[in-house]
DNA sequence: CTGAAAGCGCTTACAG
DNA sequence: CTGAAAGCGCTTACAG
């Protein structure tokens, strides 16, 4: 009746090659030591029902013992996964940054979706930290400048939605539009009879940007010579400098347009210290709306953009995009948010 | 010499059951539809070379036909993927958080790592996000206040580093302790003639916040009767409002401790409005040594705190508790990074 | 309560 | 240049 005696136990599981020499330990490692098999780890370590109290607790301990942490990987492959959005940023340490991904957040947040931040102005290898987001996401939303084509490239078959491009796209994208809001703001400074703008843009000397030029060409439409200024950086303590300079060199002059928010809250700071008044000598105005030019005084007059509307509509077009809802190229991909004048104290 | 004739052409991958209905595109349809194996679709996908043009061109056309994208769960598996760290913190709205985000960013991509944010202060489900960070990534930082205890356990085996304690933490945490610059700041509060200090904390009447005591307890035994006001919020409006109340109730009054500098901001706004001179008639002080407070004016004095030495740390726990050098409880993986006191305009 | 089987979607050898 | 085989680490049925 009893077959030939067993020499040896059977074993629930094939013993693992080797108990992983320098890898970290796997649910076959853990079975093993447990003397289970793989799906009783997995019972014990996901808290389901199915298992004694005692086996429970010696898979447990084998899996602390071990360093046992569950592959996402293989979980997720399984299991399907999270949705995974990428979000390319430019300098979390520029105020508007966190205010656009915050808002970016809160949204993906409201449809279950995570997110990962890359932020390429600080790093020496955004190209690989562009790839690895790629990598680990199911569509990528952010600034991506010129550096949009390689990008493009490296992100292969995942989709992207780009914000305020400075050109036609070829993708997605959510332009963000400060013209209607400029032409409002070349009234206000005729209605308050300003008569010697300068445009503090940040820019080189040979390529201006968009908003500089827009600026430029509205002053210019209403009769006026405004100067052009190009700041290398769009920092604080560079628009600080600048404001120095133009102080020194120009005897008349009653407006500075900044390129943004934080330029001028520079400017503000600088001509505070020269002795000139702001809004009585000179005007100043930025562009963002950053609840930051509140805090200031004069507070702040701004272009404001709405940064709910931006993520929600590069959110809508990322998802739309995923479901196949919406085409990946063309016209159909493209939205607009347009800055509007924001008239606090500065101007 | 012939064998008998093939009826019907072999098929290099067997056909998908269906070609998925519902779900996405495998690499197996992609194969199917170019009439070709799986593994000269991921040649063609991902740019390898042993394949002719031509069928890489058919290739990557079905591929885009059928919307494929390769899974990251299938490729992390096999290629073993990147590491992904996960930060958690409390609202990226607030200066604090981004300046802190950003340094635990750049030194993990220094180091090649990935992050992953979660902002659970504007979540209602903050649970389900920490549990998904959980699930993405290797290792999770971040300040967890009273939630920690469940979400360790939500965790379950991702090591988790926390951040700035409430108490003395079960797990890995960096402290930030402002004890030394708070005797600092006494001290210089005593050299500069303070008489009647306020301590503007963040916190309930229940329960006075650490840094709170502690500035009560070092003016106390300096000989101060300083008052305790509670804000119920962190925020430069909050600050504000607290202010036009303390000055409106005492007459004697020359020095604010705020909570931190965003709080300390709308102490000054408040000031400014009121006719207060500062620091003439009052001082005032932040905590935290944000950048934000050297463009207002007048400039803010702050107990700071190196953020870059707080992710430095915070890396190394988590990092050295991955690699198994460091164990995963205990005073071992304790670091305490201080506060020091930064002498600007406003005390 | 526990385990044997199958399979998630990919890539990495290896063979031709 | 192309394909057959094996396997990454897990979970979900299913069988006992």
């Amino acid at each position: 009746m009893a077959g030939p005696p067993r020499l040896t136990p059977q074993h629930p599981d094939p013993l693992p090659a080797s108990s992983s020499p320098g890898g970290r330990a796997t649910i076959l490692d853990v079975a093993a030591a447990a003397g289970v098999s793989r799906q009783t780890v997995t019972r014990a370590m996901n808290g389901m029902s199915g298992i004694s109290a005692a086996t429970k607790q010696r898979v447990l301990a084998e899996a602390e013992r071990l360093d046992y942490r569950p592959s996402r990987f293989g979980r997720g492959l399984v299991t399907g996964g999270d949705h995974q959005l990428g979000l390319v940023v430019n300098d979390l340490r520029n105020p508007y940054t966190p205010q656009l991904a915050s808002a970016v957040f809160r949204l993906a947040a409201e449809q279950g979706w995570n997110v990962m931040l890359a932020d390429v102005d600080l790093a020496s290898d955004a190209d690989r930290m562009v790839q690895a987001l790629g990598a680990q996401t199911d569509v990528v939303i952010g600034y991506l400048g010129s550096r949009r084509e390689r990008w493009n490239e490296l992100l292969g078959t995942v989709p992207m939605v780009e914000l305020d491009p400075y050109a036609e796209p070829p993708t997605a994208a959510v332009w963000i539009d400060p013209a209607d809001a400029i032409e409002v703001l070349a009234d206000h400074l005729v209605a308050t009879g300003v008569r010697h703008p300068v445009v503090l843009d940040n820019s080189s000397p040979e390529h201006t940007s968009v908003r500089g030029v827009l600026m430029m060409d509205a002053l210019q439409r209403r009769g006026y010579l405004p100067e052009l200024v190009h700041a290398e950086h769009g920092t604080a303590e560079c628009g600080a400098e600048e404001t120095v300079r133009i102080l020194a060199r120009k005897r008349r002059l009653d407006a500075i347009l900044a390129f943004n928010d934080v330029m001028a809250l520079g400017v503000l700071q600088a001509c505070r210290r020269a002795g000139v008044d702001v809004p009585g000598d000179v005007r100043v105005v930025g562009v963002d709306g950053l609840p930051l030019g509140s805090l200031v005084a004069p507070t702040l007059t701004t272009l404001a953009v709405d940064l709910d509307a931006v993520a929600r509509e590069a959110l809508d077009l990322a998802l739309g995009m995923l479901s196949g809802a919406l085409p990946r190229q063309g016209a159909a991909v493209q939205r607009t948010v347009r800055h509007s004048l924001l008239l606090r104290e500065s101007a």
